[in-house]
DNA sequence: CAAATAGTGTCTCTAAGACAATATCAC
DNA sequence: GTGATATTGTCTTAGAGACACTATTTG
């Protein structure tokens, strides 16, 4: 009878098939645009970081920061790697939203990807492009799910705008799954682009992920308008103030100038 | 310049380093014991079903039922197979837990897992065992957290007690995170467990999946048991019924003959 | 009848939505 | 002053928690 020693002596792992692993990574933040009214607020809207492939396949189209899985690294290390590598942006926390396996999702063979959403703060932002991220850019996202189950998304960019039609497959337990009808993007990305927007929404109605999208210091208001950005749901200010107001905790500083009362800054409360 | 038929033609995979892929499944489910007093309900309590391993490593030891990605197949439908093959149980829906892919959690080398909860209704778990299911067994849960972060993970058969001990590491986006400090069970699946209580047990809190555990008819106070069973949390009666009335539908039938006013039968609302 | 669950009604408190009203600044 | 956002207060309604009470069955 063989021990468990020689077992694992014997074992040789390289006989047995298998996949390579990449990860997926889509970061988010909420930006703001100007308005031609020096009074009025601005515009903010979700936006996703993505770089052009430099290589093959899907060379010169648009896709999710990534990269393959190396020994002695864990998923989410890799995941936090290959981000900053390609972009020169490094995210605070990485949120799994699931593992894209679909065989033939990758014209190069059998190649699964762990995916995650990143949301960034308005101060993180400024850090993109550098030495390998020449060509990562942010783009505006409009995602709208219509009444039979399609969806929309237009990522908008002020060169390029890309399209991608997505059937609604199916929500279970708070994460949504989508079809690829047609796509712009590289891979199966505008796929997983979709679970990540969904997620975040999802995590945006309590509130708790709008403040990793802001900066060290905010207005109340500025806090209303990025959560408005990301579920895509007004709400009524005084509401909002108070669902949230135990989330925050004042700072004597003021953000003036905007031709109207100046707005009280907050902090995140630990 | 090389287009990408001929780059998809060079293309090699094998040259690259890549890990074995795994799946963990935690397949759980309510269970009804007897008490002595034939009027008095039932004790109802959380139970996961493991498998004992045949082969090296950890053999002798209890486990997740669980195996190897194939090619061909996706991540879901590896772990759908496997617990088929292992235990003869067909699981309805999969909730994903996470990646497990710490350098160094399997003895065999770089092997990563994606791991997913399953959960049973009552009519599901008599087909347990079977072919290769002999060393297929039903465990009780207990886990509890206590203050400093410190979790006790106890797995009860009529043979075997498991004990593992678990520092909670982090709770992230609706997933508790935990470290090993002593387990009984194979690799790191005492994590696995943990995890995928406490996803569950957050699920629970809008009493959704718990329809799940539960057969095809059932009375209210069996939902609520099955509830209490999970969640570790009690709850009055008045207060559950009215809070999961939207979620079931009255039958005509009732269930009689326990020495108390008899109770109608449910159904899960479509 | 006693024990045990089945099931209803209702009081209180909290949280959310709607909206009215006041405050303050830049031009 | 005017137009814009900042901030506070309050009315109403929906839901959760607590609890008292009634209904029905079997030994």
């Amino acid at each position: 009878m063989e021990g468990e020693k020689e077992f694992l002596k014997n074992y040789n792992i390289e006989k047995y098939d298998r996949p390579s692993v990449t990860t997926d990574v889509a970061m988010l933040t909420v930006r703001a645009r100007q308005t031609d009214n020096y009074r009025t607020d601005e515009r903010h809207s979700l936006s996703i970081l993505l770089v052009r492939r430099g290589r093959h396949p899907y060379k010169g189209m648009w896709a999710l920061p990534g990269g393959f899985l190396q020994r002695g690294e864990s998923v989410e290390d890799c995941a936090l790697r290959e981000t900053v590598e390609e972009t020169n942006v490094t995210p605070a926390a990485l949120m799994p939203i699931g593992i894209f396996s679909d065989p033939g999702r990758d014209p190069r063979g059998w190649i699964i990807s762990s995916a995650y959403v990143s949301v960034l703060g308005a101060e993180d932002i400024r850090q993109v492009g550098g030495d390998d991220a020449e060509d990562a850019k942010w783009f505006d996202i409009s995602f709208d799910e219509k009444e039979n189950e399609e969806c929309e998304l237009t990522l908008t960019n002020s060169d390029v705008v890309l399209h991608a039609q997505l059937h609604e497959k199916g929500s279970q337990f708070g994460r949504t799954d989508y079809d690829i009808k047609q796509s712009d993007l590289a891979f199966d990305h505008a796929k997983i682009i979709a679970s990540a927007i969904s997620a975040v929404r999802d995590q945006a109605k309590d509130a708790n992920i709008v403040l990793d999208f802001l900066p060290e210091k905010f207005t109340l208001n500025e806090m209303q308008k990025v959560q408005e950005a990301i579920t895509n749901v007004a709400v009524l200010s005084p509401n909002f103030r108070r669902k949230i107001s135990g989330l925050v905790v004042e700072t004597d500083e003021y953000r003036s100038g905007a031709g109207h009362r100046p707005a009280k800054l907050y902090r995140k409360k630990i």
